[in-house]
DNA sequence: GCCGTTTTCGGCCCGACTGTTTTCAGTCG
């Protein structure tokens, strides 16, 4: 049993706690904090257990303790199971309804006896919601839209769709006079592969009216592209997009503009010890500023930025894209977060694919726009033989690719170096797809499972430790295989997989399409601490595929990573040396 | 359920918006 399955079980918990009619919401927060301190643990769960050194840690009191001992030792928790038999399932659907929480859900089920969400839609559509205590017609009518809207968004959206959404708001409110500064914040400034909603904090002028901030509702709700309003205030509004994604404009004085912005970027775990920080400092934050003593006596600490912000708390500036509660805090305190990479830093792509196999551009037109783009070096690295969907090259085409490839060197020479590279199939057994002397003749090697997604974990784990031991692979190529929003990974033991490649010297890819963004960030850290250098590759397959570059960047900063963390910031003249040096360990 | 250089009891991060209420509960982020 590993940490995060037990972290999953005092999630579950904690969500089933919830619906219970007597919950304690300090319970559950109880064991939502226990189930983060147990993510973020460094340690091997059982050899905690196994050495009884769970007590002690901050947030496992005796009673969750026990029960995590529970857990590892039997891999049952008795405890979870009696509150699993004791909610109907069809409370936890309600959970995902907008509007519905845990008191409404209990009262709802247990007066109506609604076992389906069919049976909800159609008691609201007898108006016997609206007839419960507490309830009315609007909430009925919010309940059947929640329906709705579930049947038809119950989804996230990729990062891209949010962004473009979030861009574009975020320049129309900004041509607007009454508007002083104004910024995409939430998951989507955190650069989370996947959103729910689009945060956008802007600020008026520090004396402006009610009427002021009316106008900039109501050009905000008047947008174009605008399909419901979901509420309007002078400080907050929400509407929902024709795509369906829902967009949250706060608006604020240009004082309380950077503590604003600092609330709604999040995450809600990273201002949690942020503000048991501050109130063990004598201050208080809130969304309106950082206050130095108590009520009545607040005295706002003046901050023109965030970077001030974290200074007033003692800590270095923490980048958004850190804010997750992952050991962030503890490093900006001591001045150790890392200076995270940019785009600028990368040097060349190494994971492209062209005509040659399923591409659409041929290798002098990616190799134009490379230049274009002030890179210095391109990575062909087409499908090999056996992926027969996407045209994988026989060894005989190979043979007239690479000829191709040297004349396009002749000629760019200068400007740009072409590599010789190959996304080459793990096949099932974990062997690869072309023979090693084959192999040998490239400049470097993605390996990458394209079939057999079904195998068993342990079969998975090693087929992908196989193709890692194989002395020619280079990189492997999305490790996971996850679609996100479509499909999860294959199910391997990705912990073992960071560790065989840091063995061989190997080098795991954050793949930068958006739909996969495969390494995923939280593992990407565990990489870079196990010393492995993360290709960024864009896996373009065609010109405007190289632009993805910027979404794999973003999951790098997630992941921690400096230029230095990165294989293709490296000028090419490193670069060869570091595939050599591979080459030559064999 | 956890926690304690004020506390072993009484706190626990904080505020906006909505709707059903006549002062506040529920939900959300």
């Amino acid at each position: 049993m590993d940490k995060n399955q037990v972290a999953q079980a005092l999630e579950e918990v904690a969500t089933l706690l919830q619906l219970k009619k007597d919950a304690s919401p300090f319970e559950v927060r109880a064991y939502e904090n226990a189930a983060r301190t147990i993510s973020a643990l460094d340690d091997d769960i059982e050899r905690l257990v196994k050495e009884g050194r769970l007590k002690g840690i901050p947030g496992l009191g005796p009673t969750i303790t026990r029960r995590i001992e529970e857990l590892v030792t039997s891999g049952r928790l008795s405890f979870l199971e009696e509150l699993r038999a004791a909610t109907p399932s069809i409370k936890l659907e309600l959970l995902r309804i907008q509007g519905l929480g845990p008191r409404r859900i209990n009262a709802i089920v247990d007066q109506l006896h609604i076992a389906s969400l069919e049976d909800l839609e159609r008691a609201c559509k007898e108006d016997r919601v609206a007839a419960l205590p507490g309830f009315g017609k609007k909430t009925q009518e919010k309940i059947l839209q929640g329906l709705a809207f579930l049947a038809e968004h119950g989804h996230r959206y990729l990062y891209p769709v949010a962004e473009a959404e979030g861009l574009r708001m975020r320049e129309a409110l900004a041509s607007r006079p009454e508007i002083v500064r104004v910024q995409v914040a939430g998951s989507l400034r955190r650069r989370r592969e996947t959103v729910k909603d689009i945060d956008i904090v802007a600020s008026v002028a520090d004396d402006a009216d009610s009427a002021i901030r009316q106008r900039v509702m109501n050009f905000f709700t008047g947008q174009p592209g605008v399909r419901q309003i979901v509420s309007k205030g002078e400080t907050r509004s929400s509407i929902i997009l024709a795509s369906g994604i829902q967009m949250d404009l706060r608006l604020v004085t240009d004082r309380q503009f950077p503590y604003a912005l600092h609330h709604f970027t999040g995450a809600k775990e990273h201002h949690i010890p942020l503000r048991r920080r501050a109130l063990s400092m004598n201050m208080t934050i809130n969304e309106y500023g950082l206050f130095r003593g108590k009520e009545p006596d607040l005295e706002l600490v003046p901050c023109k930025d965030e970077v001030e912000f974290y200074a007033a708390l003692g800590l270095a500036y923490i980048e958004p894209e850190l804010r997750e509660d992952m050991g962030e805090i503890e490093a900006a305190e001591r001045g150790e977060l890392p200076t995270l990479v940019e785009e600028r830093d990368l040097r060349g792509v190494l994971h492209v694919h062209s005509v040659w196999s399923d591409g659409k551009n041929t290798i002098r037109e990616l190799a134009e726009a490379c230049c274009e783009r002030g890179l210095s070096y391109l990575g062909i690295t087409d499908h090999s033989q056996s992926v027969g969907y996407a045209n994988g090259l026989s060894v005989e085409n190979l043979q007239r690719q690479w000829e191709e490839i040297d004349r396009l060197n002749a000629e760019f020479a200068g400007r740009l170096v072409i590599l010789k590279g190959t996304e080459c199939d793990i096949l099932k057994d974990g062997s690869l797809d072309y023979p090693d002397e084959v192999l040998a003749r490239f400049d470097f090697v993605i390996a990458s499972i394209h079939s057999h997604f079904t195998l068993s974990p342990q079969e998975q784990t090693e087929r992908m430790l196989r193709a890692i031991a194989n002395p020619y692979v280079t990189i492997i190529g999305h490790p996971t295989g996850r679609l996100l929003l479509e499909r999860p990974g294959y199910t391997l033991d990705i912990e073992a997989v960071i560790e065989a490649a840091a063995r061989h010297g190997v080098f795991i890819e954050i793949n930068a399409s958006p739909q996969r963004l495969d390494l995923d960030w939280r593992y990407v850290r565990k990489a870079r601490d196990r010393g492995i250098l993360i290709p960024i590759d864009p896996d373009a397959h065609s010109i405007a595929g190289l632009a993805d570059m910027h979404y794999g960047v973003g999951i790098a900063r997630k992941g921690w990573l400096s230029a230095a963390d990165v294989l293709n910031t490296r000028p090419l003249e490193e670069l060869v040396a570091l595939l050599q040096r591979r080459k030559a360990s064999r």
